[in-house]
DNA sequence: GTCGCTATTGTGGAATACCGCAAGATCGCC
DNA sequence: GGCGATCTTGCGGTATTCCACAATAGCGAC
């Protein structure tokens, strides 16, 4: 399940079939779910593409299931669909992140623009994430003294100061400054500080 | 007008008097519009505060004033008052960067907490701007030369190699190095790098 | 033409950064 | 006890940065 799909979160099987077609015929993959309790038992923070929710359903609605998926740290665009909402429903799920919001019945050209729309916008945010993900992977090989060296280098400090600061030898902290590059991949403190101000 | 304060665009002065005199007693700044193109005449990018903009007027609708708005740069939240609304109108606005929108009648400790939460967002968001228009107002300062040489800096290149690039002496680099940490009030390559990816 | 800004370069020296090589000490793990 | 990772330090030398002082030249504004 490495392929970004549409995630069709229904309990009227007629209408995920009807949209399994729907996508198939504008080459959209898709996999159904008959509940909300059935996709998050499944749901892994990785999948990648997006979800399609109907909001009322037996047993988990789809809005307990969309603040489900919140506190659990889902990043994929969420798009309700709904035959019985209102503005109100709609203002606090797009105002809590939802990507969409959309009425039935709907246009299927627009429910399929839509869907398209929210992964792409998702792959934009995964690669965002894999960046930080990989700055991160090598933060983490720092030892806790190089990374104290580390901070200190990105407050502009000389290497005296961070030697004095932290009562150890000049040399100790060149020994760990360069070590911290090695490990970071960069070749300049410069290049250090956009890395990491990127992040943020 | 430093003050911030709700801008309330209505065209039925019997609510303009109301919102006026309901905000009054929460202690919230108010003023107060007869229509869309009133305000938009009025209208200085630097107002703070917030909008509560009536979607259904005479002349000029809520909606096309919200869009004039964001062509012109605004960025005063803007909160959508109405009491025709529905899903799609509400979806597409808050999409678009509407604040909140919130159908008539509404709960008037509700429209008072919106007001006030979206006056201290925008208190955030200028806050914000104003760091990065002191940046940029340093920038503006640079001449065009030590705008090139600050580029290559923050490729962390030596002063050599930048001075080979530019096929000018390392002295000059030296130079225009010199001038441009003084004009953006840095010390370090370092802390411009930061000042300036904290831009982005 | 004079004034002010900008770009340019030089000299010379002090302060820093950077590097390879070598090595002692501590600590946790098998 | 041996092994590996980490923190620590020193030596000696080269590369770079940073700075004060000084100076030439072009260019647009008044």
């Amino acid at each position: 399940m490495t392929q970004a799909c549409a995630h069709i979160i229904d309990d009227d099987e007629a209408i995920r079939d009807a949209l399994q077609w729907l996508f198939k015929t504008r080459g959209v993959a898709t996999r159904l779910w008959p509940s909300a309790e059935a996709f998050l038992e499944a749901w892994q923070t990785d999948w990648p593409g997006c979800i399609v929710l109907d909001i009322r359903m037996d047993g988990m609605s789809g809005l307990e299931c969309f603040e489900a998926l919140l506190t659990r740290g889902n990043r994929l665009p969420v798009i309700f669909v709904t035959g019985h909402g209102d503005v109100p429903m709609a203002v606090a799920a797009l105002k809590k992140g939802a990507y969409h919001f959309i009425e039935k019945p709907f246009n299927d050209n627009d429910l399929v623009d839509l869907v398209e729309q929210a992964i792409a916008h998702d792959d934009e945010n995964r690669q965002a994430a894999a960046d930080r993900g990989t700055v991160e992977a090598r933060l983490a090989t720092l030892t806790a003294r190089e990374r104290e060296v580390m901070d200190l280098i990105l407050e502009g400090k000389f290497n005296k100061v961070i030697a004095d600061e932290l009562a150890i030898s000049m040399r100790t902290v060149e020994a760990h400054r360069s070590r911290v590059f090695d490990k970071m991949k960069v070749r300049s403190a410069v290049e250090l500080a956009q890395m990491l101000t990127a992040l943020r």
